[in-house]
DNA sequence: ACTTAACCGAGACGGTACGTCTGGTCTTACA
DNA sequence: TGTAAGACCAGACGTACCGTCTCGGTTAAGT
């Protein structure tokens, strides 16, 4: 992440010189990362704490990560972001909207809304922790959700004077609100609230095409 | 603020015992604070240095703050709060919101933005000045905004079954999106689209009363 | 001691106006201290645990004491002085010594013995304490010592070209090296064996009138 | 000096792992300690200081001193205890004593003087810089007497029922009550007057063995 | 009885130093 | 060259006392 040294790849054989970097010294110390963060949260995760559970040096870790936001930051995505990623295309890209935020709002509601919380928090004291923070996990959501409205718009599912852009905020933003600044519940009720309320704003005909709301 | 001790209550002049708390002192603190939050924000907001500039002692801010957040939550307020309460209720409640919300991204577009930011990353690590933020700057913006809303449900102009709760947190959930997570801009255009997508989906007619786009 | 107002002593009826000082409160505050002294040490004596204890206020001690050290001085003093003045004057002046002697000696093994040392040790850093304990306790023990080698150099019990001065220091710089530097112990024996020293080098003949060493 | 580990001793070069100690930051330190006490005596020591002064850390000097006690005592002793061993062996050990006597009695009227005095009540306050002061620095200027003292019993220049270690203190007490207590001069005129009377009470002839008073 | 002045308890104040903690860098020996 | 260990500088933290100050209230003597 640091450097780049061309990525070897050119044959088989090709190498660094020195000592290959240890990659099992690169998971223990992601590992040790989650681990504080997920029992203690962000307050107690110290740079030295990681290295000694992980039985590492602290120059190791300094090394190959910026600062210790960007190391919470990977440990956090790497124990994370494959449960965010579940939700496949269908027919319908507003349904699939819906399963999106649902399942994000779902995660939210546990100890990763925690983590987040912390990290955004971070992000904005570190730049370096926020633009990663942000280029790694945050977009992607918001891209992907930007790809489902792009495929409604496509579709006739929205006014033409839509600006999807904002379309994104206007979904994305009241769940941080939520967790960042007003601590409510984000329970489904809630997410279906918000998701009528945007989508009646933002779609063609009187049909919001909740499901049945079983 | 701190201690209470049952309040004495015998005459409404019942007084503690002691040399009293300094008036002088209190404004020099909160003065020196707001001054080197603007100067230099957040990462060089020290308690230290806080007390140096006032030429007060730091067991003086201390005691009287619990935290170097709650302070500078307070010096933020102290300086920053009277501008925001400039919207005085018309005839038209939506058209209110409608001013509210741009006065408010206006001042979050400028340097208060960036102090918001970080007093919000801030309440996320300690509670103390979370729940100050909350209660004393952040709940009393969207208790404005509720009470036009609830007017403009009264009066009809929204629709039966929306709730009014989510609806302000639709309404100011972009903007901090914007402001914490994003960085994107919060200009005018944004904040107009904002409330035509909003309020599209919660007005009754077709009448969302946007101004003349002059 | 602090102030002093040309002495009243006009007349028998001559006052001060005012509030005249509280003995009450000078009791307590001496009462307080030397307590505090004795369960916990100099270590532990702070003004503010002095004034909580005598239920006065800070501003009282100071009003009366230049510093915690001479409270703490004349806290100590009117506990132990006392009993370091019994010794009566008796036909030989060598063996009133030798009990003054001893009769210190066996006051400074007990409680006492830790808080000269801490006395002493404050009167290094404070020179008002030092002054203090020098002249009020230290001093007139000396002179004790000395009245009593005068009244055996009169009596030609001891050699014509010593300097009583110097005896003096010869007599008890030993027993506070003890206390101060060595922390060895200052028993009986030792004792006996530092004034049979000194005075068979000082005394005329060879008899140093020990007695019977019962 | 403050953790040992049961000194892994498999071989004489062994070593503890990690970053080795720095000598070029403990000799900053120690020269920085002792130009503070030279310059302002003990009253202006701070540990903050020190460290500012030496482009220290703090805890770099907590890590190795344990308290500012020790690190002055140190620091004193560096700079000191050479000048203090200057005495060597003659034919004669009254001779050498008096030698000792006189040279550290020169000694302790200079600045040094003043820092022993404040190293001694430091010594009363805290217990580790009393055991250091005294196991490193007084304890063996007081053997070099012992040893002289006891060449001298052995020669037969000391009466039988002398008690060696008695009239080492009878030595120095007197220098020290006069240095910590009486702020009395020790002149050379004092210490030749404390060296007769001390050895005309031990010394078995007449034959005290004053060198001839010019 | 009324005034005046110094007293008193309480406790806030400016200030200084404490000893602790953590971030990020540097220096060893070994692999 | 990478690594574990751990010492290093820097500097803020929150605490503890110092000695001073400012309240409201008390207690005499002099009017």
């Amino acid at each position: 992440m640091k450097k780049k040294k061309a990525a070897a790849a050119r044959s088989p054989a090709a190498r660094a010189p020195g000592r290959p970097r240890s990659d099992a010294s690169r998971a223990a110390i992601l590992k040790a990362a989650y681990q504080i963060l997920r029992e203690s949260g962000f307050a107690k995760f110290t740079v030295e704490g990681v290295a000694a559970r992980a039985g590492a040096g602290k120059a190791t870790i300094y090394r190959w990560w910026t600062s210790k936001g960007t190391l919470a930051v990977e440990a956090f995505m790497v124990a994370i972001a494959p449960r965010m990623d579940a939700v496949r295309e269908s027919a319908s890209p507003l349904a699939d909207l819906r399963k999106q935020v649902h399942l994000a709002a779902a995660i939210y509601r546990g100890r990763a809304g925690q983590l987040v919380r912390e990290l955004i928090a971070l992000g904005q004291a570190d730049s370096d922790t926020g633009k990663l923070l942000l280029s790694d996990f945050l977009e992607p959501r918001r891209k992907a959700a930007l790809t489902a409205l792009r495929r409604a718009y496509a579709g006739g599912e929205l006014r033409r004077e839509i600006d999807i852009e904002v379309l994104a905020d206007v979904l994305w933003g009241p769940i941080f609100h939520r967790v960042l600044i007003n601590r409510a519940s984000i329970n489904k009720v809630f997410i279906d609230k918000l998701l009528d309320v945007v989508l009646q704003g933002a779609a063609t005909g009187a049909h919001v095409s909740r499901p049945s709301p079983g």
